[in-house]
DNA sequence: ACAAAAGTGTTACGGTTACACCCATGC
DNA sequence: GCATGGGTGTAACCGTAACACTTTTGT
């Protein structure tokens, strides 16, 4: 079998991006009100087509820009999805990345220009195409990766409460987890530094705000980070 | 943004496999010595073009039926490379497959035919391209499949010895396992079924068959299947 | 009789889970 | 002084890991 590679079929490649958010309670995902035809005016992944010139990733990148602002996101590829038909304009396949931010720093103005919202994952609507496979596909790809890497840092705010902690990893999992056994565990893998400050937003009391320390952990890196319950 | 997919760039999409192969001893990977431009002669995963009519899994099954002569092989999308230079002699992304295969059916002729040969995926040839990152991460994903769902017996004939399954298994993970703690904890899945007969090939005394159990597994699907040491 | 692999249970250990009360503060 | 969330330790339990001897049979 002799390949030339100009005779072969040439696709279009696109990006769609699953962007996740803490806001405190839940889980959220970004989702925009598609604004062209197919399927003008239904809930969508933000996405956008590979260029020519770039990989993947960097499309990933450029679009997450576009849609929130931000630079440096923490970001993952999901999949590749292929269905013939899967976009009913024209034969497309899509590469799904998920993206962890910081739920505080996106800025409000972006959602109104795009249209956008913030869903909880438990509550989203039906998206366009495969885009709820994705979703679902993301979904579970985030559990296993805040399971064994500490990446749930990157939903967070630099400073942070155990609790805040502690609620994002019920939300990641669906699933209440007891008090002193998170804590127990969280200081037991050495990865966040206790502050001399106090967030008093949520109590009278105050309570100890904590950072992620990469440096410990790197220490630590002999040991697996495995986070269950 | 407005899109009209028709002034987007097109790319070509390629489909690579990672066959895994068991031969009682070592975890094996087949590759295939390759006969065109460019890097013509040197090592490579057997891959080929996705087509306009078909899906991924589509091409990836084609593939592996050309290259194997097999059907319905157990199979999983690893992940999507993009790199621009990837291939130097033109712009062409490429999707990742692993398949698991039992290495007996699998067809010597077809070896010849194409210059392809197994290697140890310890002792593995240098490949073209970003193939060998392709390898790794099968490998990686393999581990973690491995350990989580009971696909093992992919690789094995149907009736395999209790031996065989555990040497698979320190060949995929690398590591060596208590025979007893083993045969412990496979028998509290509850996956396999005694048979009657006796291998005789490895001993004198001989041991017995097992088959994998589907409909037991099933029932117990409410449980997990963890399998780690 | 001996060599070579098969087969078989128990104990110690370590990590996970379950669980309840006092503390500090603002109103 | 009381209501609210913050903070803290221990004991029971369960799964995992370590470990050695007997059995079978072909030569």
């Amino acid at each position: 079998m002799i390949h030339l590679y100009s005779t072969e079929d040439k696709v279009l490649l696109a990006v769609d991006c699953i962007i996740f958010g803490f806001d405190g309670e839940d889980l959220k995902i970004l989702l925009i009100k598609r604004d062209f035809e197919p399927e003008k005016g239904k809930w969508s992944l933000v996405g956008g087509f590979l260029k020519k010139d770039e990989n993947l990733e960097h499309a990933a990148v450029r679009i997450l820009k576009h849609y929130t602002g931000l630079d440096n996101i923490y970001m993952e590829q999901v999949a590749t999805f292929s269905e013939v038909n899967r976009d009913p304009a024209e034969r497309t396949i899509s590469t799904a990345y998920y993206a962890l931010i910081n739920i505080q720093e996106h800025n409000d103005k972006l959602n109104k220009q795009f249209s956008a919202n913030w869903f909880s994952i438990l509550e989203a609507p039906s998206l366009i195409f495969d885009h709820n496979i994705m979703v679902s596909n993301a979904i579970t790809l985030l559990r296993d990766r805040a399971s064994t890497k500490p990446i749930g840092f990157e939903l967070l705010s630099e400073k942070f409460t155990m609790r805040h902690l502690q609620k994002l990893y019920e939300a990641i999992w669906g699933q209440k987890i007891d008090k002193r056994n998170f804590i127990n565990k969280i200081n037991a893998l050495g990865i966040v530094e206790k502050l001399n400050e106090k967030d008093k937003e949520s109590s009278r009391k105050g309570s100890f705000l904590y950072q992620f320390n990469a440096a410990t952990f790197d220490q630590n890196s002999g040991k697996q980070f495995i986070l269950k319950f």
